[in-house]
DNA sequence: TATTGTTATACTCTATAACTATA
DNA sequence: TATAGTTATAGAGTATAACAATA
């Protein structure tokens, strides 16, 4: 009786580093957004836009996991530079259906290809193979939860 | 001539993702950390404190990614509840040598208890096989690059 | 009455500049 | 002169409460 029992050990904690990683990409980022006028947040929320086809303002506050009030704020933003726009839905005129304009989708594209270069630098500690396999990680472990988030269906699958 | 050649495909961008599950992170753990007078960044700092034995407030700035202003702020709150402790560096009197104590070092253990619920609720997406290469990865993507960021040299792998 | 979006506002997080004490 | 830490402060991010329009 002196071997041990072989068990399953607990997986390490990803929080901290999670943490880490995010901060890094997120201070790269911004410095090279700053440029196109844009942060972070407001790419996210371009990216979520077109992946999406448009979304009310509600739901999009459910998938990027902020408070609807300062969402309100970003589209404010994106608007003002006629990234997106703001559509009254005719089957529910208190909603707004927001939607990206040709400007919004061109301009995602020029900071998509810039932030190409700030993974490459941040992830360089990683080969292509790895990255991928990070990837669809991180795209299983988000997208597992996400139908609890958002009430309306949402069909594709980045949400 | 017909068939393509069989080419590297670039990898999918990885940072939308990973700042959506560490937002996810931070927002379920900061209600579980809440009755312990933590908050997230508080028990991060711990984490690396134990983890390096000590450091002085500029080494954690940069192993924190963050501004030496706020690290001050953050040691102050830390020192109030007795979690650390801040004393004259013998060898450079300008510098501080921070250290946990014995009740932070407990309060910690309580935390990191704590925050293992959290991750298995957010990461619950992921087998327990698929967390650990997750864990490996951000681990791997995090240390390769620290170096640069730790001038004075930090030998624990944490860094 | 409940829901969608909005405004106003307070609280936290973060970064910049100026100061002190040591080197 | 340069570096470690500190203070004061301004800007961005975030959440709460009250309100208008619509269901």
């Amino acid at each position: 009786m002196t071997s041990l029992p072989v068990v399953n050990q607990p997986p390490h904690r990803c929080g901290a580093l999670l943490d880490h990683l995010s901060r890094r990409m997120r201070l790269r980022s911004e410095s090279v957004l700053a440029p196109l006028g844009l942060r972070p947040r407001h790419l996210i929320a371009l990216t979520v836009l077109r992946d999406l086809g448009g979304s009310s303002q509600q739901d999009l506050a459910k998938i990027l996991e902020m408070d609807g009030t300062n969402v309100v704020g970003l589209l404010n933003d994106l608007e003002t530079e006629n990234l997106i726009e703001r559509r009254r839905s005719p089957v529910d005129r208190r909603r707004h259906v927001v939607e990206l304009t040709d400007v919004g989708v061109k301009l995602l594209v020029r900071a998509e290809f810039a932030l190409a270069a700030v993974e490459d630098e941040v992830l360089r500690g990683l080969s292509d193979e790895q990255r991928e396999t990070l990837y669809e990680l991180l795209h299983q472990a988000t997208s597992k939860t996400e139908a609890e988030a958002c009430t309306e269906a949402v069909t594709r699958p980045t949400c």
